[in-house]
Formats: C-alpha cells, structure tokens, sequence
DNA sequence: TTTTGAGTTGTTCGA
DNA sequence: GTCGAACAACTCAAA
C-alpha cells in the first residue's frame, strides 16, 4: 500500500535468475508495462541441487549481480537479494510489498523444473499470478520435434529442424524506467552471500572478463564488428581471438541469444560468408543441449547410450589431479587447462583436447571431468557441459566415432603451430621451438633442461589410444 | 514397414 | 609433403 493512499497498481515481483539484463527480457517487460516493480534475486544454492553454481560461476555472480543493480539504479529501481527457499523468500516479498504477481524466466535444469513448479503452484495458491517466460533460448525444448513428434538426437537434422521454425520474436529493447514500489522491502548485502573465495583465487579472472549487461554487449560489439566473418577459420587456433567468448554472458543470460542471433544473421547479410553462418550453428548447439537435457534429464548423471553405464573407467586419483593442474605432461592439454584455473575459461579447442585425453588417454569417468569444468569454468551450464562431456566419451547424442582420439601433439601442431598458445600458459616452455614444444620430452638436453620444471607425460599416447580403442570396444560390443 | 543416407570438431597409412 | 581411403558397426531421421 502507498503511504501517500493514491489507489497506485501493486507491484509485481520480477524474480532474477539466469536472465541478469534488462534488455529484450520479457519478465521484467511484463511486469513494468503493469506498474511497480521490484526486482529480486535470490540466492538458494541448497534447494538447487546439481545445478548449484559452482566457485567460478559464483565470483560470475558475484559481478553480475552488482552490474545489475547498478543499471536497475539508473532507472530508478535496484535489486533486492534475498536467500532462499525460492518460495519461502518470494512469500516473504509478497507480504511486504503487496504485490499481486511474480514475472520470472524459465530454467530448465531437471533439478530446477521441479522446484519452480512448486513455487508456481505455491503461488498460485496463494491466490497469486505466477508467469514464466522464455528468456534464455531461441526455441523452447519442447518446441523442435521430429517428423514423428519425438525428439531429436542428431545436430545437423534438428538444426534444420530450427531453420524450419517460425523465426523467434525480435529482441526488446530495455524499459526506459521501472516504477519504484511505494517502499522498498530489505535487501541482503550482496557480500553476505559470500559469492567469492577469500583467497583470490580469481585475479586472473578480472583481466579477462567483465561480467554484467554492458560487457556482455560490448563482447557481441567486437565480434560482430570483428571476429564473426572469419570464424569458421580462425576458431579453432587457441593462440586466436577467433571466438566469441560470449558463453559466460549466455550462460547468465546477460545478452539474449535471440540478440545475439539477429545481430550475428544481420552481419551474415551484410557481408555473406562462411563465418556467421558456422557461428549461428554453435548458437544452435546451445539450443541442442537444452533439448536434449529436457528430453533425457538423466544424462546430467548418466550416459545417454546405456551399454555405457556399464564402462570400466579407472580410478586414478593422481592422473586427475594431474589433469587439473596442468601437469599432464601434454602441453596441448596443461595448456588449456592452466588457462581454465587462471581465467575460468578455456578455449573450446583446447576443452576438446583436455576432455579427450581424460577419457580416452587417462581412462577416467567424464563425469569427473564434468565436475571440474563445472566447478571452474564461468561458463559452466549444465545443458552444455553435460552434452560436451558425452560427446567427448562417446555415449551421448552424436556419438564420436570409436577411433576419434586425439592426439594432443598433432592436435598441438595443428591448432597452435608456432606454440603461442602453450608458451602463454606455460612458462617453462618458452624457450623451446616450435618443432618439439608440443613434445617437450624430444627436445634437446638444452630444451630439455631449459624444460626442467615441467611434467613429463603422464602417459604413452599411442599406447594409451590402443588402450581405449580396446576399452571402448569391449563396452560397446553387442555379445556380452 | 523397410530402406537409405548421413552422422561437428580425428588419425594413420600408403600411394 | 599432400591426399584419399580406411578405420566397426550402429543409430537416427526421413522418404
């Protein structure tokens, strides 16, 4: 209620999740074009089981969240954080504000789903309006369908699929101003939701990103303007800026990938080639990833192929704990994965070099795979790192071929040929040439005492690739 | 129902 | 050095 009793519309609760923009955001847009606003989010990791954030996307967060209240400010509004249960913390606003209805954008993690429908139904029967969006997907998962009304499991048939679609509704544009409730409900300071490590593990991160509506639109900026024309060429060269870099903004939801398509498609148009295109197509393995993860929820856990679930994947908790400290010995993969732990990113070449060598090299279960990427990548999300993971090992949508494996030195050699890549993440190579830097063990006694303090190779690769051209057979053949 | 062509990202070997 | 074929058999999606 107002304190100055004009009869004013009640206030509509718009609940933040991944969809941390103001722009092209139609739970936020619905809810102003009705009255009042109050924005919250809600930190409720307990109640989010599997899809908790984890360290990396919590310092993402931590800086998001701030960017967003900072441009709710300058509409006259501001984000109230509140801690959850969802319901019990969404009540709780409603008592104090008056509102009459919640606005928010669907997730669809399965073990999101589940709570979101009860907050609904909790709502609703509270005798409140409870209304979902789409916000974070081009399609909704359950929109593409096969000619038979199933789902599918192949990419280049559901892309088409896509492509057959009724084109999603242009992106918005943000509201000019949010009307402010009569009296703002307490907000949590964000600090207190201790978001980031208290050692700094993160400084690196800071150089690299910047969190927030803003630079995720600054990122699009300089790829349209820049990198998306020759995409299909430079990205894969880990030493490049070839890629876009936007899957932290994506996975946020800090820039729509219905923008992200229009602004991608238009420079498409403008000047045709192969790179726009190919991009578009990633986009789309996005969208892919979300289908299958509502289609197949089990896969967060277990192999979309079930002759997989019964592989034998090696305990070895030295090789692991190699791999995630990039001391494999393969520069090609300590690489890759020295640029996640300093950046919180990786290169999506190198996380398939990384992934392949912890499957196939190392024999080890891409689940624990999967549970590193998530704890330190800022783009980690589950649709996505659930379906890369299972490609990598084979048993998911797509399956690789049994003889796919990487080699990390000729991998090496084909995607950073002069080692640019490995030397910046790789100190103690940087004297060695280009000829043996992806091989540090052939150098010279020069190189290699020059090379001293690096690993040697945690393994004989092409041993290793027999070894898991056997394993994977055993697993996969029919009699047994 | 049956058939057919295709399937993101690789490696190796031999000509 | 470059190039094409071979590397299992299977499943998917559509005709």
């Amino acid at each position: 209620m107002n304190s100055d009793g004009r009869r004013a519309a009640p206030p509509s609760l718009v609940w933040f999740r991944l969809d941390l923009r103001l722009a092209d955001h139609p739970a936020l847009a619905t809810a102003a074009a009705r009255g009042p606003v109050v924005p919250v989010f809600i930190w409720s990791s307990e109640e989010e089981g599997a899809a908790a954030p984890g360290a990396a996307s919590r310092w993402w967060l931590r800086q998001s969240l701030e960017a967003l209240d900072a441009s709710l400010r300058q509409r006259g509004s501001r984000l109230i954080i509140r801690r959850g249960p969802a319901l019990a913390a969404l009540r709780a606003l409603v008592r104090q504000t008056g509102a009459k209805s919640v606005c928010w954008s669907r997730r669809y993690e399965p073990s999101l789903v589940a709570r979101d429908v009860k907050v609904a139904e909790g709502l609703r029967a509270d005798g409140l309006e409870a209304e979902t969006f789409n916000s974070a997907l081009l399609f909704e998962p359950w929109e593409v369908k096969t000619l038979a009304g199933g789902p599918f499991k192949v990419f280049t048939p559901f892309w088409k699929a896509c492509l057959h679609r009724p084109a999603p509704p242009a992106a918005s544009a943000a509201p000019a101003r949010l009307d402010a409730p009569g009296t703002w409900p307490e907000s949590e300071p964000l600090d207190s939701l201790e978001l980031v490590a208290k050692t700094d593990w993160a400084a690196g991160f800071r150089p690299a990103w910047e969190p927030g509506e803003k630079g995720a639109n600054a990122r699009l900026a300089a790829f349209v303007d820049g990198g998306a024309g020759s995409y299909h060429e430079a990205r894969d060269f880990m030493a490049a800026d070839g890629v876009s870099r936007l899957s932290p903004h994506l996975h946020f939801g800090e820039v729509s990938p219905r923008r992200v398509w229009d602004l991608v498609a238009r420079c498409a148009a403008a000047a045709p080639g192969r790179g726009p295109e190919v991009y578009l197509r990633q986009l789309v393995w996005r969208e892919f990833a979300h289908h299958l993860l509502h289609h197949f929820p089990l896969t967060v856990a277990e192999p979309l192929r079930p002759e997989f679930s019964r592989f034998a994947w090696r305990r070895d908790l030295k090789s692991f704990s190699a791999w995630t400290r990039g001391r494999t010995g393969f520069p090609a993969v300590d690489a890759g994965m020295r640029e996640l732990w300093r950046t919180g990113w990786m290169h999506n070449r190198a996380r398939m070099i990384a992934a392949s060598f912890l499957v196939k090299d190392l024999l080890i279960d891409w689940r624990d795979g999967a549970a590193w990427f998530w704890d330190t990548l800022v783009d980690a999300d589950q649709a996505c790192n659930t379906l890369g993971w299972q490609w990598t090992a084979g048993c998911g949508a797509d399956a690789a071929p049994f003889f796919r494996v990487f080699n990390p030195v000729l991998q090496g050699r084909k995607f950073d040929a002069e080692g640019v890549y490995v030397k910046r993440w790789i100190a103690e190579l940087a004297a060695l040439p280009p000829a043996v830097v992806h091989e540090p063990w052939t150098a010279d006694p020069a190189g290699l005492a020059a090379a001293g303090a690096y690993a040697l190779p945690l393994v004989d690769h092409a041993r290793a690739r027999e070894r898991a051209l056997d394993a994977f057979s055993a697993a996969t053949s029919k009699d047994r």
